[in-house]
DNA sequence: TATGAATGAGCGTTCATTCAT
DNA sequence: TATGAATGAACGCTCATTCAT
């Protein structure tokens, strides 16, 4: 299993796999149909991958590694922490709705349970969290973020407030567009003043 | 006059269902595992459920009606729409910490992709959705809600919040305990505050 | 399992089985399919019967008794073979016709293949042949049957002939009265002349 | 590139079928049994077959397409009708002779009721039911047949008299060498003149 | 004796993986 | 390296039979 000739085909794969994953999930769909919709063999799969799992995992790797890349740039980024969410959020909601079939693997498959959650898809979910706990600690340390919440829990909010949006968004598909369109704003409204008027 | 038909097994069964479920995922379960975990043959099973889909539809079903109980009693009580979500929240999180098992199934297996996601398993979060939706329109009529978001969009932050923190709660077991006594107060801040400390 | 005090409910069992069996096979229907048609439950057909199989003995069982008094009369009467051949025809086909279901079955299972052929079923039609064949030795006696043929043959023919008229009348059922009517006459002429036109 | 499809061993899963089914019927009959009969694995039976009735469709489909050899050959024939059914019996009867299992598969099957009768089975009998219907025509024109019978009866009558004499022929395995020569001759002479001696 | 819930061997079928070509 | 036929363990489910009531 050396070093295979050609990352075409394992692009192939990949692609056919994140369209019928997407429709049917990982367990709805086979390494034939697979094969079938990369336009080539069953045993060529096993040419790029160890077994169907590894597939999945590719996927997630390869976000992973777009993942970094945007982080990194955000880094250099000059301007508050609160700035830095709201361009995230809106990062987050284009890339939704420009991949929408990923965006529906990832949100499904993440939690899949079972010992058979791969490595990769827990690395990648943890990426996430560590870099926003970093941006929150940042803001705290900044002023700009309330400092007596859970460090966690924050995290947690700000992923849960957009992983949520684009999963209910992802079932009712005729809302996608607005919702996703108007979302960022609100998100972003919603972790400046909540959801209660408060009184002053 | 023959051994009657016990509601007492199709428990068991509902029991077993969800301790495996909860642990290898729907898929990852075959009725015969679940025969074996409930003391019953694979047959009897069939005495008491269509299929295996329909065991988990059962699984819905049961909640479904507990939830049905919470949300009356709610309907009832005379407090601002702030306080009801602030009880609703911490009833939430006291029964995800009392039935994590089953609480790590409704996460899990709600988005189950594919034409199989059950009916039962549908309405159970329409149900839910439907019930908040009624609330923030209380809310915004009675003042205490702004009233500029996208109501679906409220509906998603709030269930967005509860619920993403309870997965990833689920999936750090060592903080479960200490994020679920702490969670609800941060949630219900969260909802009066945002998160971005504002200026005045 | 002493004799049964309810000769009523194994009627009811073996009814309800000849209803079913000549719709769907033997194979095709099951036990609890039975004790339901039959308003019985499942428990109760092993009271009356030692296990499925046993069912359609009995059945054939029933039908050996009636055939036995039906050829006793036949053995008495007073004229001439040709003409017994031909009352016996009509009574087939009376018979078929009147009890359509259980022709039916008859038909059908008679060459239900493999060692699981019921000893019963074997019995029923050793008998008819047993019977035809004394018709055609006393035939052969008297003149009245073309003495050249083999014999074996000659009962092959007349049970051929009366078999596969019934069998093909129940597969086209707009045709089963005509054909049965008029079927009859039409075998008892072959009997005679054949089909070709011999010269003479 | 891979090994290639081999029609060999789809003809190697038809005999073990019929082998099988032969013998045991095919309810009687598992998958698995065949596939190891075949010497081949299960799997690779659904690479030749849609499902196990497939198979049973496609051994019916094969003697079909014989079938039609055969009557295409008689067609051009210019003998008489008479002559053409002497010469179609002892072709049945050679056939029998030399495949007695498929003989038996193909009269123990042919009546299998149930809807799950398959198409193939049904043509097959449609297909020598339409060839005799056509010959019989034939030869009531040119006057070698009665006219006064039913159509369809004839038919019946010459197909019942080779089927019942073939199927009892089967299950007395002693007679068979003996009855299957003299058949074919006594049916023809039974065509010609009956089997009651008629006066002159 | 009657009931029908319980049993579990056995079925047809699928599909991830292997391997001959 | 690519192919896709071959493999067979594993699955969901059925149903004749048993047995507690």
């Amino acid at each position: 299993m050396a070093r295979p000739r050609s990352p075409e085909k394992k692009e192939w794969i990949r692609k056919a796999a994140i369209n019928l994953i997407s429709e049917e999930g990982f367990h709805g769909v086979t390494t034939d149909k697979i094969a079938r919709e990369a336009g080539v063999s069953v045993g060529t799969i096993y040419n790029y991958f160890e077994n169907k799992e590894d597939i999945i995992s590719y996927i997630f790797q390869v976000e992973h590694k777009k993942l970094n890349i945007l982080f990194d740039r955000f880094q250099k980024k000059e301007i508050s922490v609160p700035e830095k969410f709201k361009l995230l959020i809106e990062k987050y909601f284009k890339y939704v709705f420009n991949n929408e079939k990923l965006a529906r693997i990832i949100h499904n498959e993440t939690f899949r349970p079972g010992k058979k959650i791969t490595r990769e898809i827990f690395n990648y979910i943890l990426a996430i969290r560590k870099y926003l706990k970093e941006l929150v600690e940042e803001g705290i340390r900044e002023g700009s973020i309330y400092p007596d919440y859970n460090l966690d829990m924050v995290v947690n909010f700000i992923m849960g407030l957009s992983f949520t949006t684009v999963v209910f968004g992802l079932t009712e598909p005729e809302e996608v567009e607005y919702i996703y369109k108007k979302a960022p704003e609100d998100i972003y409204n919603m972790l400046v003043r909540g959801i209660f008027v408060s009184e002053r």
